[in-house]
DNA sequence: GTATCTGCAAAACATTTGCAATTCT
DNA sequence: AGAATTGCAAATGTTTTGCAGATAC
């Protein structure tokens, strides 16, 4: 990052760096752990015990349309957020539930094929099992 | 598709084809929309007036199971279903909802960085403006 | 005739909205 | 003080579940 603090980061983006907000900023950015509504929720409640769900709803709504984050719609029902904005695969473990990163460089990505289209955001998707989970000795 | 009936179909895919569940395999077959659980229940219904929400979410159900269909997840909390179970992009327009299949060969998709990972499914998702929305003068 | 399947109603979740109270500067 | 933000409760939307009645073979 080329700032020195998030709170600046997110007045460089247009958003006031309330507490709540750069709580949930800075939970994202460190954990990486591409969490749902829910698991922020429920992580930061301890830290903050005035969170309510509502506000991580408008806070990340808010941070989505100013592109500080981006949703995964990788499996099922579960939206989750994820403080990377730059185009990258995503991996999600069909046993133990996690989702992992993976480079994929932009001039990898697959030809789209049709001709016209404007192509704004690319998503690249795996489901399967993480090496832990693979190797059943481990399990 | 290597079969003379959806019905030899189905039984194939140790499923009993009942009334409704060749209904519903017949239309995500031709129609080749991604239609969501809303657009099948709406679009059969004067088809088959004693057609139910839950019938059309236990046949689905079911078909994923079998895989019959898989489910496409590509924006919004809106899951579409496709019964091309083959590996394909999806692209869907921001502007008119559509969604369109587009051809991307096996051997095209990026590498999966990660060590000792067992990809099962692949999923590849462009967001954008297609064809016709994207050129002005036809809005 | 018995298993299975279907449809209704209710439950379980996820997300949004309206609004009053609170907080920020 | 004044504008923006938050939190509650209710509304909305989607999917699942329990169960009684209907259907398939």
């Amino acid at each position: 990052m080329t700032h020195d603090t998030v709170e600046e980061y997110l007045i460089e983006n247009g958003i006031r760096p309330l507490q709540k907000r750069t709580l949930i900023y800075k939970y994202l950015m460190t954990k990486k752990n591409h969490p749902t509504v829910e698991t922020i929720y429920k992580e930061l409640l301890p830290k903050s015990p005035s969170l309510s769900k509502t506000t991580v709803y408008n806070v990340l709504n808010l941070f989505l349309e100013k592109n500080l984050v981006q949703t995964i719609n990788i499996e099922g029902n579960e939206l989750r957020y994820d403080a990377n904005t730059k185009s990258h695969g995503h991996f999600k473990c069909e046993t133990c539930g996690k989702v992992f990163d993976f480079e994929v460089q932009e001039e990898n990505y697959p030809q789209l094929t049709l001709e016209g289209f404007m192509p704004r955001k690319t998503h690249y998707y795996v489901v399967g099992q993480c090496a832990t989970c693979a190797v059943p000795s481990l399990n």
